[in-house]
DNA sequence: CTGTTAGCGCCTTCAA
DNA sequence: TTGAAGGCGCTAACAG
């Protein structure tokens, strides 16, 4: 599918060396006006356009980003994976995309592959940041990338995400300030991911401050044709101790859960309240609508750029940066049913910690 | 950020020459075991693998297939990246992906970016497949590439689509059937594109077929921020002979036109009934829920990557492959209001035309 | 200001 | 069965 014409095509026609025709062409160094003149004919009656792959053997480097999500059919990866493109695009880059359709073991075939293909740099969504051996591998060999969704425990590793464990802490306040008192948290795929982690965390945290017993994450396979959660939950939601409401570690999750809920003869939110976690469109259309955390999701893609070119090419170091999150209020998160009467909310929930 | 390990590197190690390791590696022509044994573990000491650019400046193929696509934020061509990703990794792969964001002006751009990569072929969603510049020059080239989406006029060009005009004339039925006798037509961007085009004609079929009067299309702009179509609606749907139902030529497009409707003060379906096109999961959770048509948006992606293998590789010629769609009945499609009661449907709609 | 030339990493004849 | 060498399209260092 390569075309014929070549830089040494241009440099006949235009009568001159293809070194000239490469000056040119890149503004590498100065070329007389008449000269420049007849290569830029040459090029355009050609429709010449070099080559990336002669460039790129030369520099070492394509102008290609390599993208590592977990899968696109996910909104909120998509939403990301649309703003590393626009500001990629923006900066003469285009993404090579690969999905490890939640399948952890993947990462570090999809990584090598694209390394394979010289990208300039890697944008990856993995399971675990904190323990992982191919980004160890990518960190021993010099390969620039960015985390984007996952939030590493220190700065050794570059990263755009949420403050996770502060959005769930918050998320959970809500629930408490409207009266709920056993509280369950269910974690979908990667329950052992550094996101999960967090979230969980924030969870314990806002339980404990609460003189709340937090529960351990109930781990669901959200994913696929799985036929319902109905049964997973069955236990969890059955007598008079169950809880009055759920906090899902994503919002497809909890899309997932509400259905199983319903499944079991419980109403949302008025036999169990319930929240999820991302922003996702679906969540607002709905009804009722999801309480969830909104994430600025596409703005995190676009970050996620902008920090890979910082270090490539004003050679940064890596940080780890949260974007703002705010939490969204919704028709499945209600006031605790009857026993467990709310006062007047102790401590209304701050909507937005870090503007 | 490319390795320092090469061939070079792993034949020195190896202690034969470059050409021997590249024989190993492709299989390419005998070695003696031994030999073999010594490279394979030189490459997996040095954990070398072969650059492809180097492979693609010989072949002037890269493993990589060229997407186009309007915007990766809509869940429709989000799915059928998916698709395409799915089906590409399995065939070893990967995708370059672009987006054009509804600027049909960019597709020569993103085509020539992506060109110049020497992809292996191309996967495009384009405004207008019938007539294309950026197409033609391609055709001309001899670069293969399938469409996906769009549906063209002729078998020249290859694509993977739904029948357009038989589902919007089975979903035009479905409101005719409901009573509805007054039926506007709501296009959104694109709407010179043929998918926009082959869905008003059969419309328009319907309605004829009918003895009902055709309108010609509605432009929306469901873009962006645009604050709302509730300005651009209300002259249409101001007074009593105004429209009991809409046919929006995509999902998004009619979620949009939902929000307007409420606006003027019109409730879906009591006042308007409303039908989009795609079927995408947010139509199924919003309420009243979406009536639409549900087209196979992960089949057809991974149907493109396979009708673009067997060109590139049987040789194969294009040409236009319909996948089957269903009806989706949906809340937002109900009775026409008193005025216009509905006898029994004279002919109900036949939920699937082709199976 | 311009041309010549040496690779970049790999595959592929051609010889040995 | 193996090695040496040329060349794919381009950039950059070096002459002129």
């Amino acid at each position: 599918m390569a075309r014929i014409v070549t830089i040494r095509t241009v440099a006949e026609r235009a009568g001159c060396s293809i070194a000239t025709v490469s000056r040119v062409i890149n503004r590498s160094a100065p070329t007389s006006s008449e000269v420049e003149a007849r290569v830029r004919t040459a090029v355009a009656e050609l429709g010449f356009r070099p080559s990336e792959i002669g460039r790129a053997l030369k520099t070492l480097r394509m102008r290609t980003l390599g993208v590592v999500i977990p899968s696109l059919t996910n909104p909120v990866f998509a939403a990301s994976v649309a703003g590393m493109e626009g500001e990629a695009r923006r900066r003469g880059h285009t993404l090579l995309l690969t999905a490890t359709d939640y399948e952890p073991g993947r990462e570090a075939e999809l990584v090598e592959t694209l390394v394979a293909q010289n990208v300039a740099g890697l944008l990856l969504t993995v399971a675990d940041a904190d323990h992982n051996p191919t980004l160890d591998l990518l960190d021993a060999e010099g390969i620039a990338y960015v985390l984007i969704h996952n939030e590493p425990a220190a700065d050794a590793r570059a990263a755009v995400c949420v403050d996770n464990a502060a959005a769930t802490h918050a998320l959970t306040g809500a629930m408490i300030a409207a009266g709920h008192r056993r509280i369950a948290y269910l974690a979908g795929r990667f329950s052992t991911s550094d996101r999960s982690r967090r979230r969980h965390e924030g969870y314990r945290a806002a339980m404990e401050a609460a003189g709340l017993a937090p529960e351990a994450p109930v781990e669901l396979d959200y994913l696929g044709d799985a036929p319902s959660h109905a049964a997973a939950l069955a236990g969890l939601f059955a007598g008079a101790g169950r809880p009055t409401a759920a906090l899902c570690s994503n919002d497809l999750l909890a899309l997932s859960v509400a259905g199983a809920l319903r499944e079991l003869g419980l109403a949302v939110p008025r036999d169990v309240s319930l929240a999820g976690f991302d922003g996702i469109a679906l969540g607002r259309a709905m009804n009722p609508s999801l309480a969830t955390v909104d994430t600025p999701t596409r703005r995190m893609g676009e970050r996620a750029v902008e920090m890979l070119f910082a270090m490539l090419e004003e050679g940064e170091g890596p940080r780890v940066e949260r974007l703002p999150f705010t939490l969204r209020p919704g028709g499945t998160l209600a006031a605790a049913p009857k026993r467990a009467v709310p006062r007047n909310p102790p401590s209304p929930p701050t909507p937005n910690p870090r503007g």
